[in-house]
DNA sequence: CGGGTTCTGTGCGCTGGATCACATAGGCTG
DNA sequence: CAGCCTATGTGATCCAGCGCACAGAACCCG
């Protein structure tokens, strides 16, 4: 089992939150930890359900949202390889804030609540390492709250896809379903600010995929430096 | 000096924030900290200014907001006695998230951050508590983000009111203006949904101040337990 | 007590986006 | 390849909330 660890090990430290960590604490980590695989579609956990660990992806994409009770969507993150979810509820006890879905085959490390809980108290370096990962959620959140209070919808729109654009390149793979629940109005909005910017040559249009060719258009219409 | 320092971990003590830390570390903590007070309005620290420290209220009132280019405002929260805050750009080192403004005349404890970082460092406990902190202001911002996607302007209304009231009781101290910065509407919006509910004899309204007549009926038209 | 200043109350027109209702078109599956 | 399911494209209509304009009303300060 020695090997599995080490490669574990390495294979942690190509993940930016834990390559913060010294090697005998990643060693540590890589002994709790354990592969888990999701199949495309399929659901990890469901907002309110009690907290059984975090989890870090190792490839695929993760959807996090949430749904109303009429069944609309509010997708907050689509997460990919190298990011982690699933620390407010480990971290507080509480129940989960929000929805986790595969949006692709995904694999992941799952690092359970109790084991990592216990090495927490055991090693600050790791606290200090979610303190930053929760301030970076912070900034974010509070980035979005001030885009849905002072920026159109059609704004809005292009930061979200502008944000894709940055993290997984000009070919974005989302259906005008998804790109409307990111960024908070209906598909029907999305599509009508789709279809201005596909006539002006901003980008093209495929089914569950689109293509940026201006980038600095998109920035333009992002207003990127306002607020 | 050792009175000042004992008076003030003693004061300390009552914070929830310190009040889950050992007499050791508080008293550490006392040993770092300075009194500080801000006048009604005066502007505590802007939206990105660099960190100095982090900020515990004893008595008064605090406005975590922001402007935007036009001079609309967003009002993030309304902090009182026993709240503390400016641990975002604290932990990171970036800058300041939101403005910090006195409502009222106001009384804090300053910990400086050079100070603080090296007690964090040295002590595990202090890392556990920020980490409930942030957790908990992340379950905030969540919900806040559901309702703005969910919830319609007079849903949102009644819940920052019911917030209000339950933390500083049924007489509320707010001009409509700060009422609409806290919900994400306009004033003039506030305004006629104040008077409905007045109307319906649910609260009366005076000059910077509403009292709030039914709780159950406020509770109601914030449809508690949707989402 | 008088004049400014900041709040509140309210009418009215405008409009961004939601909602509804289909038509069409890809892509998967038996 | 036929059928089905899901995604896209688009018109028509509606309406909550915004923006503007202005009239009190309350407070504050000299």
């Amino acid at each position: 089992m020695n090997e599995g660890r080490q490669r574990i090990a390495s294979l942690l430290s190509t993940n930016p939150f834990f390559s913060g960590l010294v090697q005998d604490t990643l060693d540590r980590i890589a002994a709790i930890c354990k592969p888990h695989h999701l199949a495309a579609r399929e659901v990890l956990f469901l907002k309110g359900d009690t907290s059984d660990g975090l989890y870090a992806i190792r490839r695929g994409l993760i959807r996090i949202g949430t749904t109303d009770d009429l069944g609309q969507q509010m997708t907050m993150n689509i997460l990919g390889g190298g990011d982690i979810f699933g620390e407010i509820a480990l971290l507080d006890g509480r129940s989960r804030t929000a929805d986790a879905v595969a949006m692709e085959d995904t694999d992941m490390f799952f690092l359970p609540r109790h084991d990592f809980l216990g090495l927490l108290k055991s090693d600050p370096s790791i606290a200090l390492q979610l303190l930053e990962l929760l301030c970076a959620r912070l900034r974010d959140l509070i980035e979005r709250m001030e885009e849905t209070t002072f920026l159109s919808a059609e704004t809005r729109l292009a930061r979200r896809i502008l944000m894709l654009v940055t993290d997984y390149g000009a070919e974005v793979h989302a259906s005008q379903e998804e790109l409307a629940s990111l960024a908070g109005v209906t598909r029907e909005t999305v599509n009508r600010h789709l279809q201005n910017w596909k006539r002006d040559g901003i980008l093209s249009l495929g089914r569950g995929r689109l293509m940026i060719h201006d980038l600095e258009d998109l920035k333009r219409l992002a207003r990127i430096g306002a607020i």
